[in-house]
DNA sequence: CCCTGATTCGC
DNA sequence: GCGAATCAGG
């Protein structure tokens, strides 16, 4: 298989709701894991929540690959000039999509939120909501980050329709759009007993359910794939 | 053991 | 560019 511009745009979308790369893999088809994590690193997407990735420890283990067919190792021996041991070596690996600010401002000084004496925090909004007794002294928590809330949208458009909080093991969640438009909701439908879906979504989703590794052609499932609505 | 993503490197 | 082999954390 190779990567057609539809595939690619595929594992992107999937890349970047949050699959992992085994189930991309096998949405796909024809794939590996590996190959989905080397092309959505080659395509840019890259690091989400790694389970290896926190250290900063150099990892320069001279792996040997391919003990056979190869009776001189070509590479030359790379002098890795060990620089700086201490110094954090690369960039932060996962900074958050948020505005990275200056760099040239602080060098690393993330420890210090630099609370306010004065000030006594008595509750932050709905979102982070939060108390302080009278014999408190000091502010536990650095005062509402200046972050960007992302307003909790109940558009009116989906008022009748099924949310998330809707769900219940009786009713179908079978997500109807794709997840962040703002008429995504689920199906809502009562379910077939036994299963999360109502009758008919079953038929969707268990119809090519077929053994892990075998090629799915094109099945109409939720997610991924180009929004043809 | 299973899973995960990251990385390397022969092809 | 591709992806198997490998690494390494959970």
């Amino acid at each position: 298989m190779s990567w057609t511009d539809e595939r690619i745009d595929q594992l992107k979308g999937m890349w970047e709701k949050g699959m992992t790369a085994s189930q991309i893999a096998d949405e796909l088809g024809g794939v590996s894991r590996n190959a989905v994590i080397g092309k959505a690193h080659r395509l840019g997407l890259q690091s989400r929540p790694s389970p290896v990735k926190a250290n900063d420890a150099p990892r320069k283990k001279p792996v040997t690959r391919k003990p056979d067919t190869q009776g001189a190792e070509p590479r030359a021996a790379a002098p890795a000039p060990a620089a700086a041991p201490s110094s954090p070596t690369r960039a932060e690996a996962d900074t958050p999509p948020f505005d990275t600010q200056d760099e040239s401002t602080q060098p690393l000084d993330v420890s210090a939120p630099a609370p306010r004496p004065q000030q006594r925090i008595v509750s932050i909004g709905p979102g982070g909501f939060m108390r302080q007794g009278p014999g408190d002294q000091q502010a536990p928590i650095p005062p509402a980050p200046p972050r960007r809330l992302v307003p909790a949208k109940p558009s009116p458009e989906i008022a009748d329709k099924t949310s998330l909080l809707d769900l219940t093991e009786k009713i179908c969640k079978w997500p109807m759009g794709h997840p962040g438009e703002p008429d995504f909701h689920f199906c809502g439908e009562k379910v077939n007993p036994g299963f999360p879906y109502c009758v008919e979504h079953c038929g969707r989703a268990y119809q090519a359910q077929l053994p892990r590794g075998t090629r799915r052609p094109p099945p109409p499932m939720p997610f991924g794939g180009p929004r043809v609505r």
